[in-house]
DNA sequence: TAAAAATACTCCATAGGTATTTTAT
DNA sequence: ATAAAATACCTATGGAGTATTTTTA
């Protein structure tokens, strides 16, 4: 027995559905079939009962609902409730950041931010990507996010915050290199170097990719712009991605990138849902307020 | 987050130790430092502080500490409710069972029982490993079981049933065949093929042989008679196990083994914390004093 | 006959193990 | 000096995937 299988039993009971429950899973359904079988395994006794293409639970099953449905709830619950009790006893807000914004704007924003308040308050940092940070503003293990987006957290808000180019990155002698701007179709044939798609910037640089180039090697295997100037540099191919602080150290070109979504939104991500302090929504407007062009941006 | 992760927690919160708490949870050390290593990583916060050789909860731990005690609490307690209820219900006994008695005598025993009763009662029977039928007990999955023992069931009750010698298993021609009896010396130098340690009856046998005997490799990888015989019959040793009717297609020399404990009891085991149904006390009443000698025996 | 569930396999992540080093009394 | 915890490394189980077959409205 382990914890996702009380996950995936209380959402199958919910769902009734084998494929509707492990799409809302992000399972595969026969990953589904397994997990519950193996679960039903370890009570000797039937958990469902299969009525044609729907399921529906036993009364042995029905009881074990109940339980699951109750014990998840006070896991969740008890976990989001000290998660949320650092901040409020310690007059802390803790704050998840994308990498890049880690390192060159936050130190100067919390600095800015301390002369502007008398209190002698007190910051958690976390470097961390997007998806941790949006699940961990969901069970209320950070206050504020600096994230980029994704469908499906309905609790959270998202305030713009900066934009970030996409470019095309190449060597100095690169044949494209001498462009001023790129359209998708010229990339045809060269080997694409680009996030994976695990990451929201990844997908959405896939997506718009293949939508318009069909004769071309994309290789979806990085976590960030470190990993992409990296393999640039060393002749792998051009590189599409955020124009951040970490392509600074390379001496490699950016020609901006003609493509729908040529930018990327970086957002102030907070969970609505949960009890903000006093400190937390003072700093929530500061920051929402901040004049980004005294951040160094890189060039 | 796991389960185990969960139980591992609390056991270390209590024990205040990671070697005790370790061997508590029949984990090693290490094993235990990693899972709490990554548990506390997944909150981003410290879940212990150490104080020189021990380790106290910190604020944080403490929260989630209750969260995890209820919500294991309410998970384990309503399995065992859910797993009672379904006796209680429908009138029915779960008898989980050795498989050498589940094929020769269980069936006799329930049908003379139905003889004395009057009533259309129910039994559900399972044929099961020693340490399954254990825990099974422990969580009200099964009501009666016929069992090996194990130390450290606080809660289960072990009524001697029947005994089962444990003997030297030998081909026809072996030198050892001869013999009538044979003390563990004269196992020296043979293959000795016998149970998994993992199995209760194993570990008592293993111990007994190293206890005395120095110079002999011992295989310790089969789960039942059946195994133990197939190697013996192809010539790969001698085994050691207990006499049951899963040797009866074998055509093996059984010699007696003169070891302190040379023989394996089995017992009626059955859970007094849990409550019993009218028809499982006429059951165990029946079983307790039921007259073995009507049971075909293995000869 | 189409949509859903079950089955058969493959693969990889990670939980847990052993051996060892570091830390603290 | 000794006992406990941390670290490094390794192994193997099982959780999750894809491809396919079976079931049933």
């Amino acid at each position: 027995m382990n914890l996702n299988q009380l996950r995936y039993f209380r959402t199958l009971a919910d769902e009734k559905q084998y494929t509707k429950a492990a799409s809302k899973l992000f399972i595969s359904q026969p990953s589904l079939s397994n997990s519950m079988k193996s679960f039903e395994e370890e009570f000797d006794n039937k958990l469902f009962e299969r009525q044609g293409h729907h399921v529906v639970l036993t009364g042995f099953g029905k009881m074990i609902y109940a339980t699951v449905c109750k014990s998840l709830d006070t896991l969740d619950q008890g976990i989001i409730d000290a998660n949320q009790r650092v901040s409020k006893e310690s007059d802390t807000v803790r704050v998840a950041c994308l990498p890049t914004a880690f390192a060159t704007m936050l130190p100067k924003i919390i600095q800015d931010f301390k002369t502007t308040t008398p209190k002698t308050s007190h910051f958690i940092l976390f470097s961390k990507a997007s998806i941790p940070i949006l699940t961990g503003l969901q069970d209320g293990k950070y206050d504020i996010g600096i994230t980029s987006n994704k469908k499906g957290n309905n609790n959270l808000h998202f305030i713009p915050f900066y934009t970030e180019d996409i470019i095309v990155l190449v060597p100095k002698n690169h044949p494209l290199a001498k462009y001023h701007k790129l359209d998708l179709e010229q990339l045809n044939n060269h080997n694409i170097i680009t996030y994976s798609t695990d990451i929201p910037i990844g997908e959405t640089i896939k997506n718009e990719i293949t939508s318009q180039i069909y004769s071309t090697h994309i290789d979806t295997n990085q976590i960030d712009e470190v990993g992409i100037a990296g393999l640039v540099a060393s002749g792998q191919g051009i590189g599409v991605c955020a124009d951040t602080s970490f392509l600074l150290p390379f001496d490699l070109i950016k020609v901006p990138l003609n493509i729908s979504s040529n930018i990327r939104i970086v957002y102030i991500a907070y969970n609505s849902a949960h009890q903000q302090t006093k400190l937390m929504k003072s700093f929530l407007s500061f920051i929402s307020a901040y004049n980004l062009k005294t951040i160094p941006q890189p060039t």
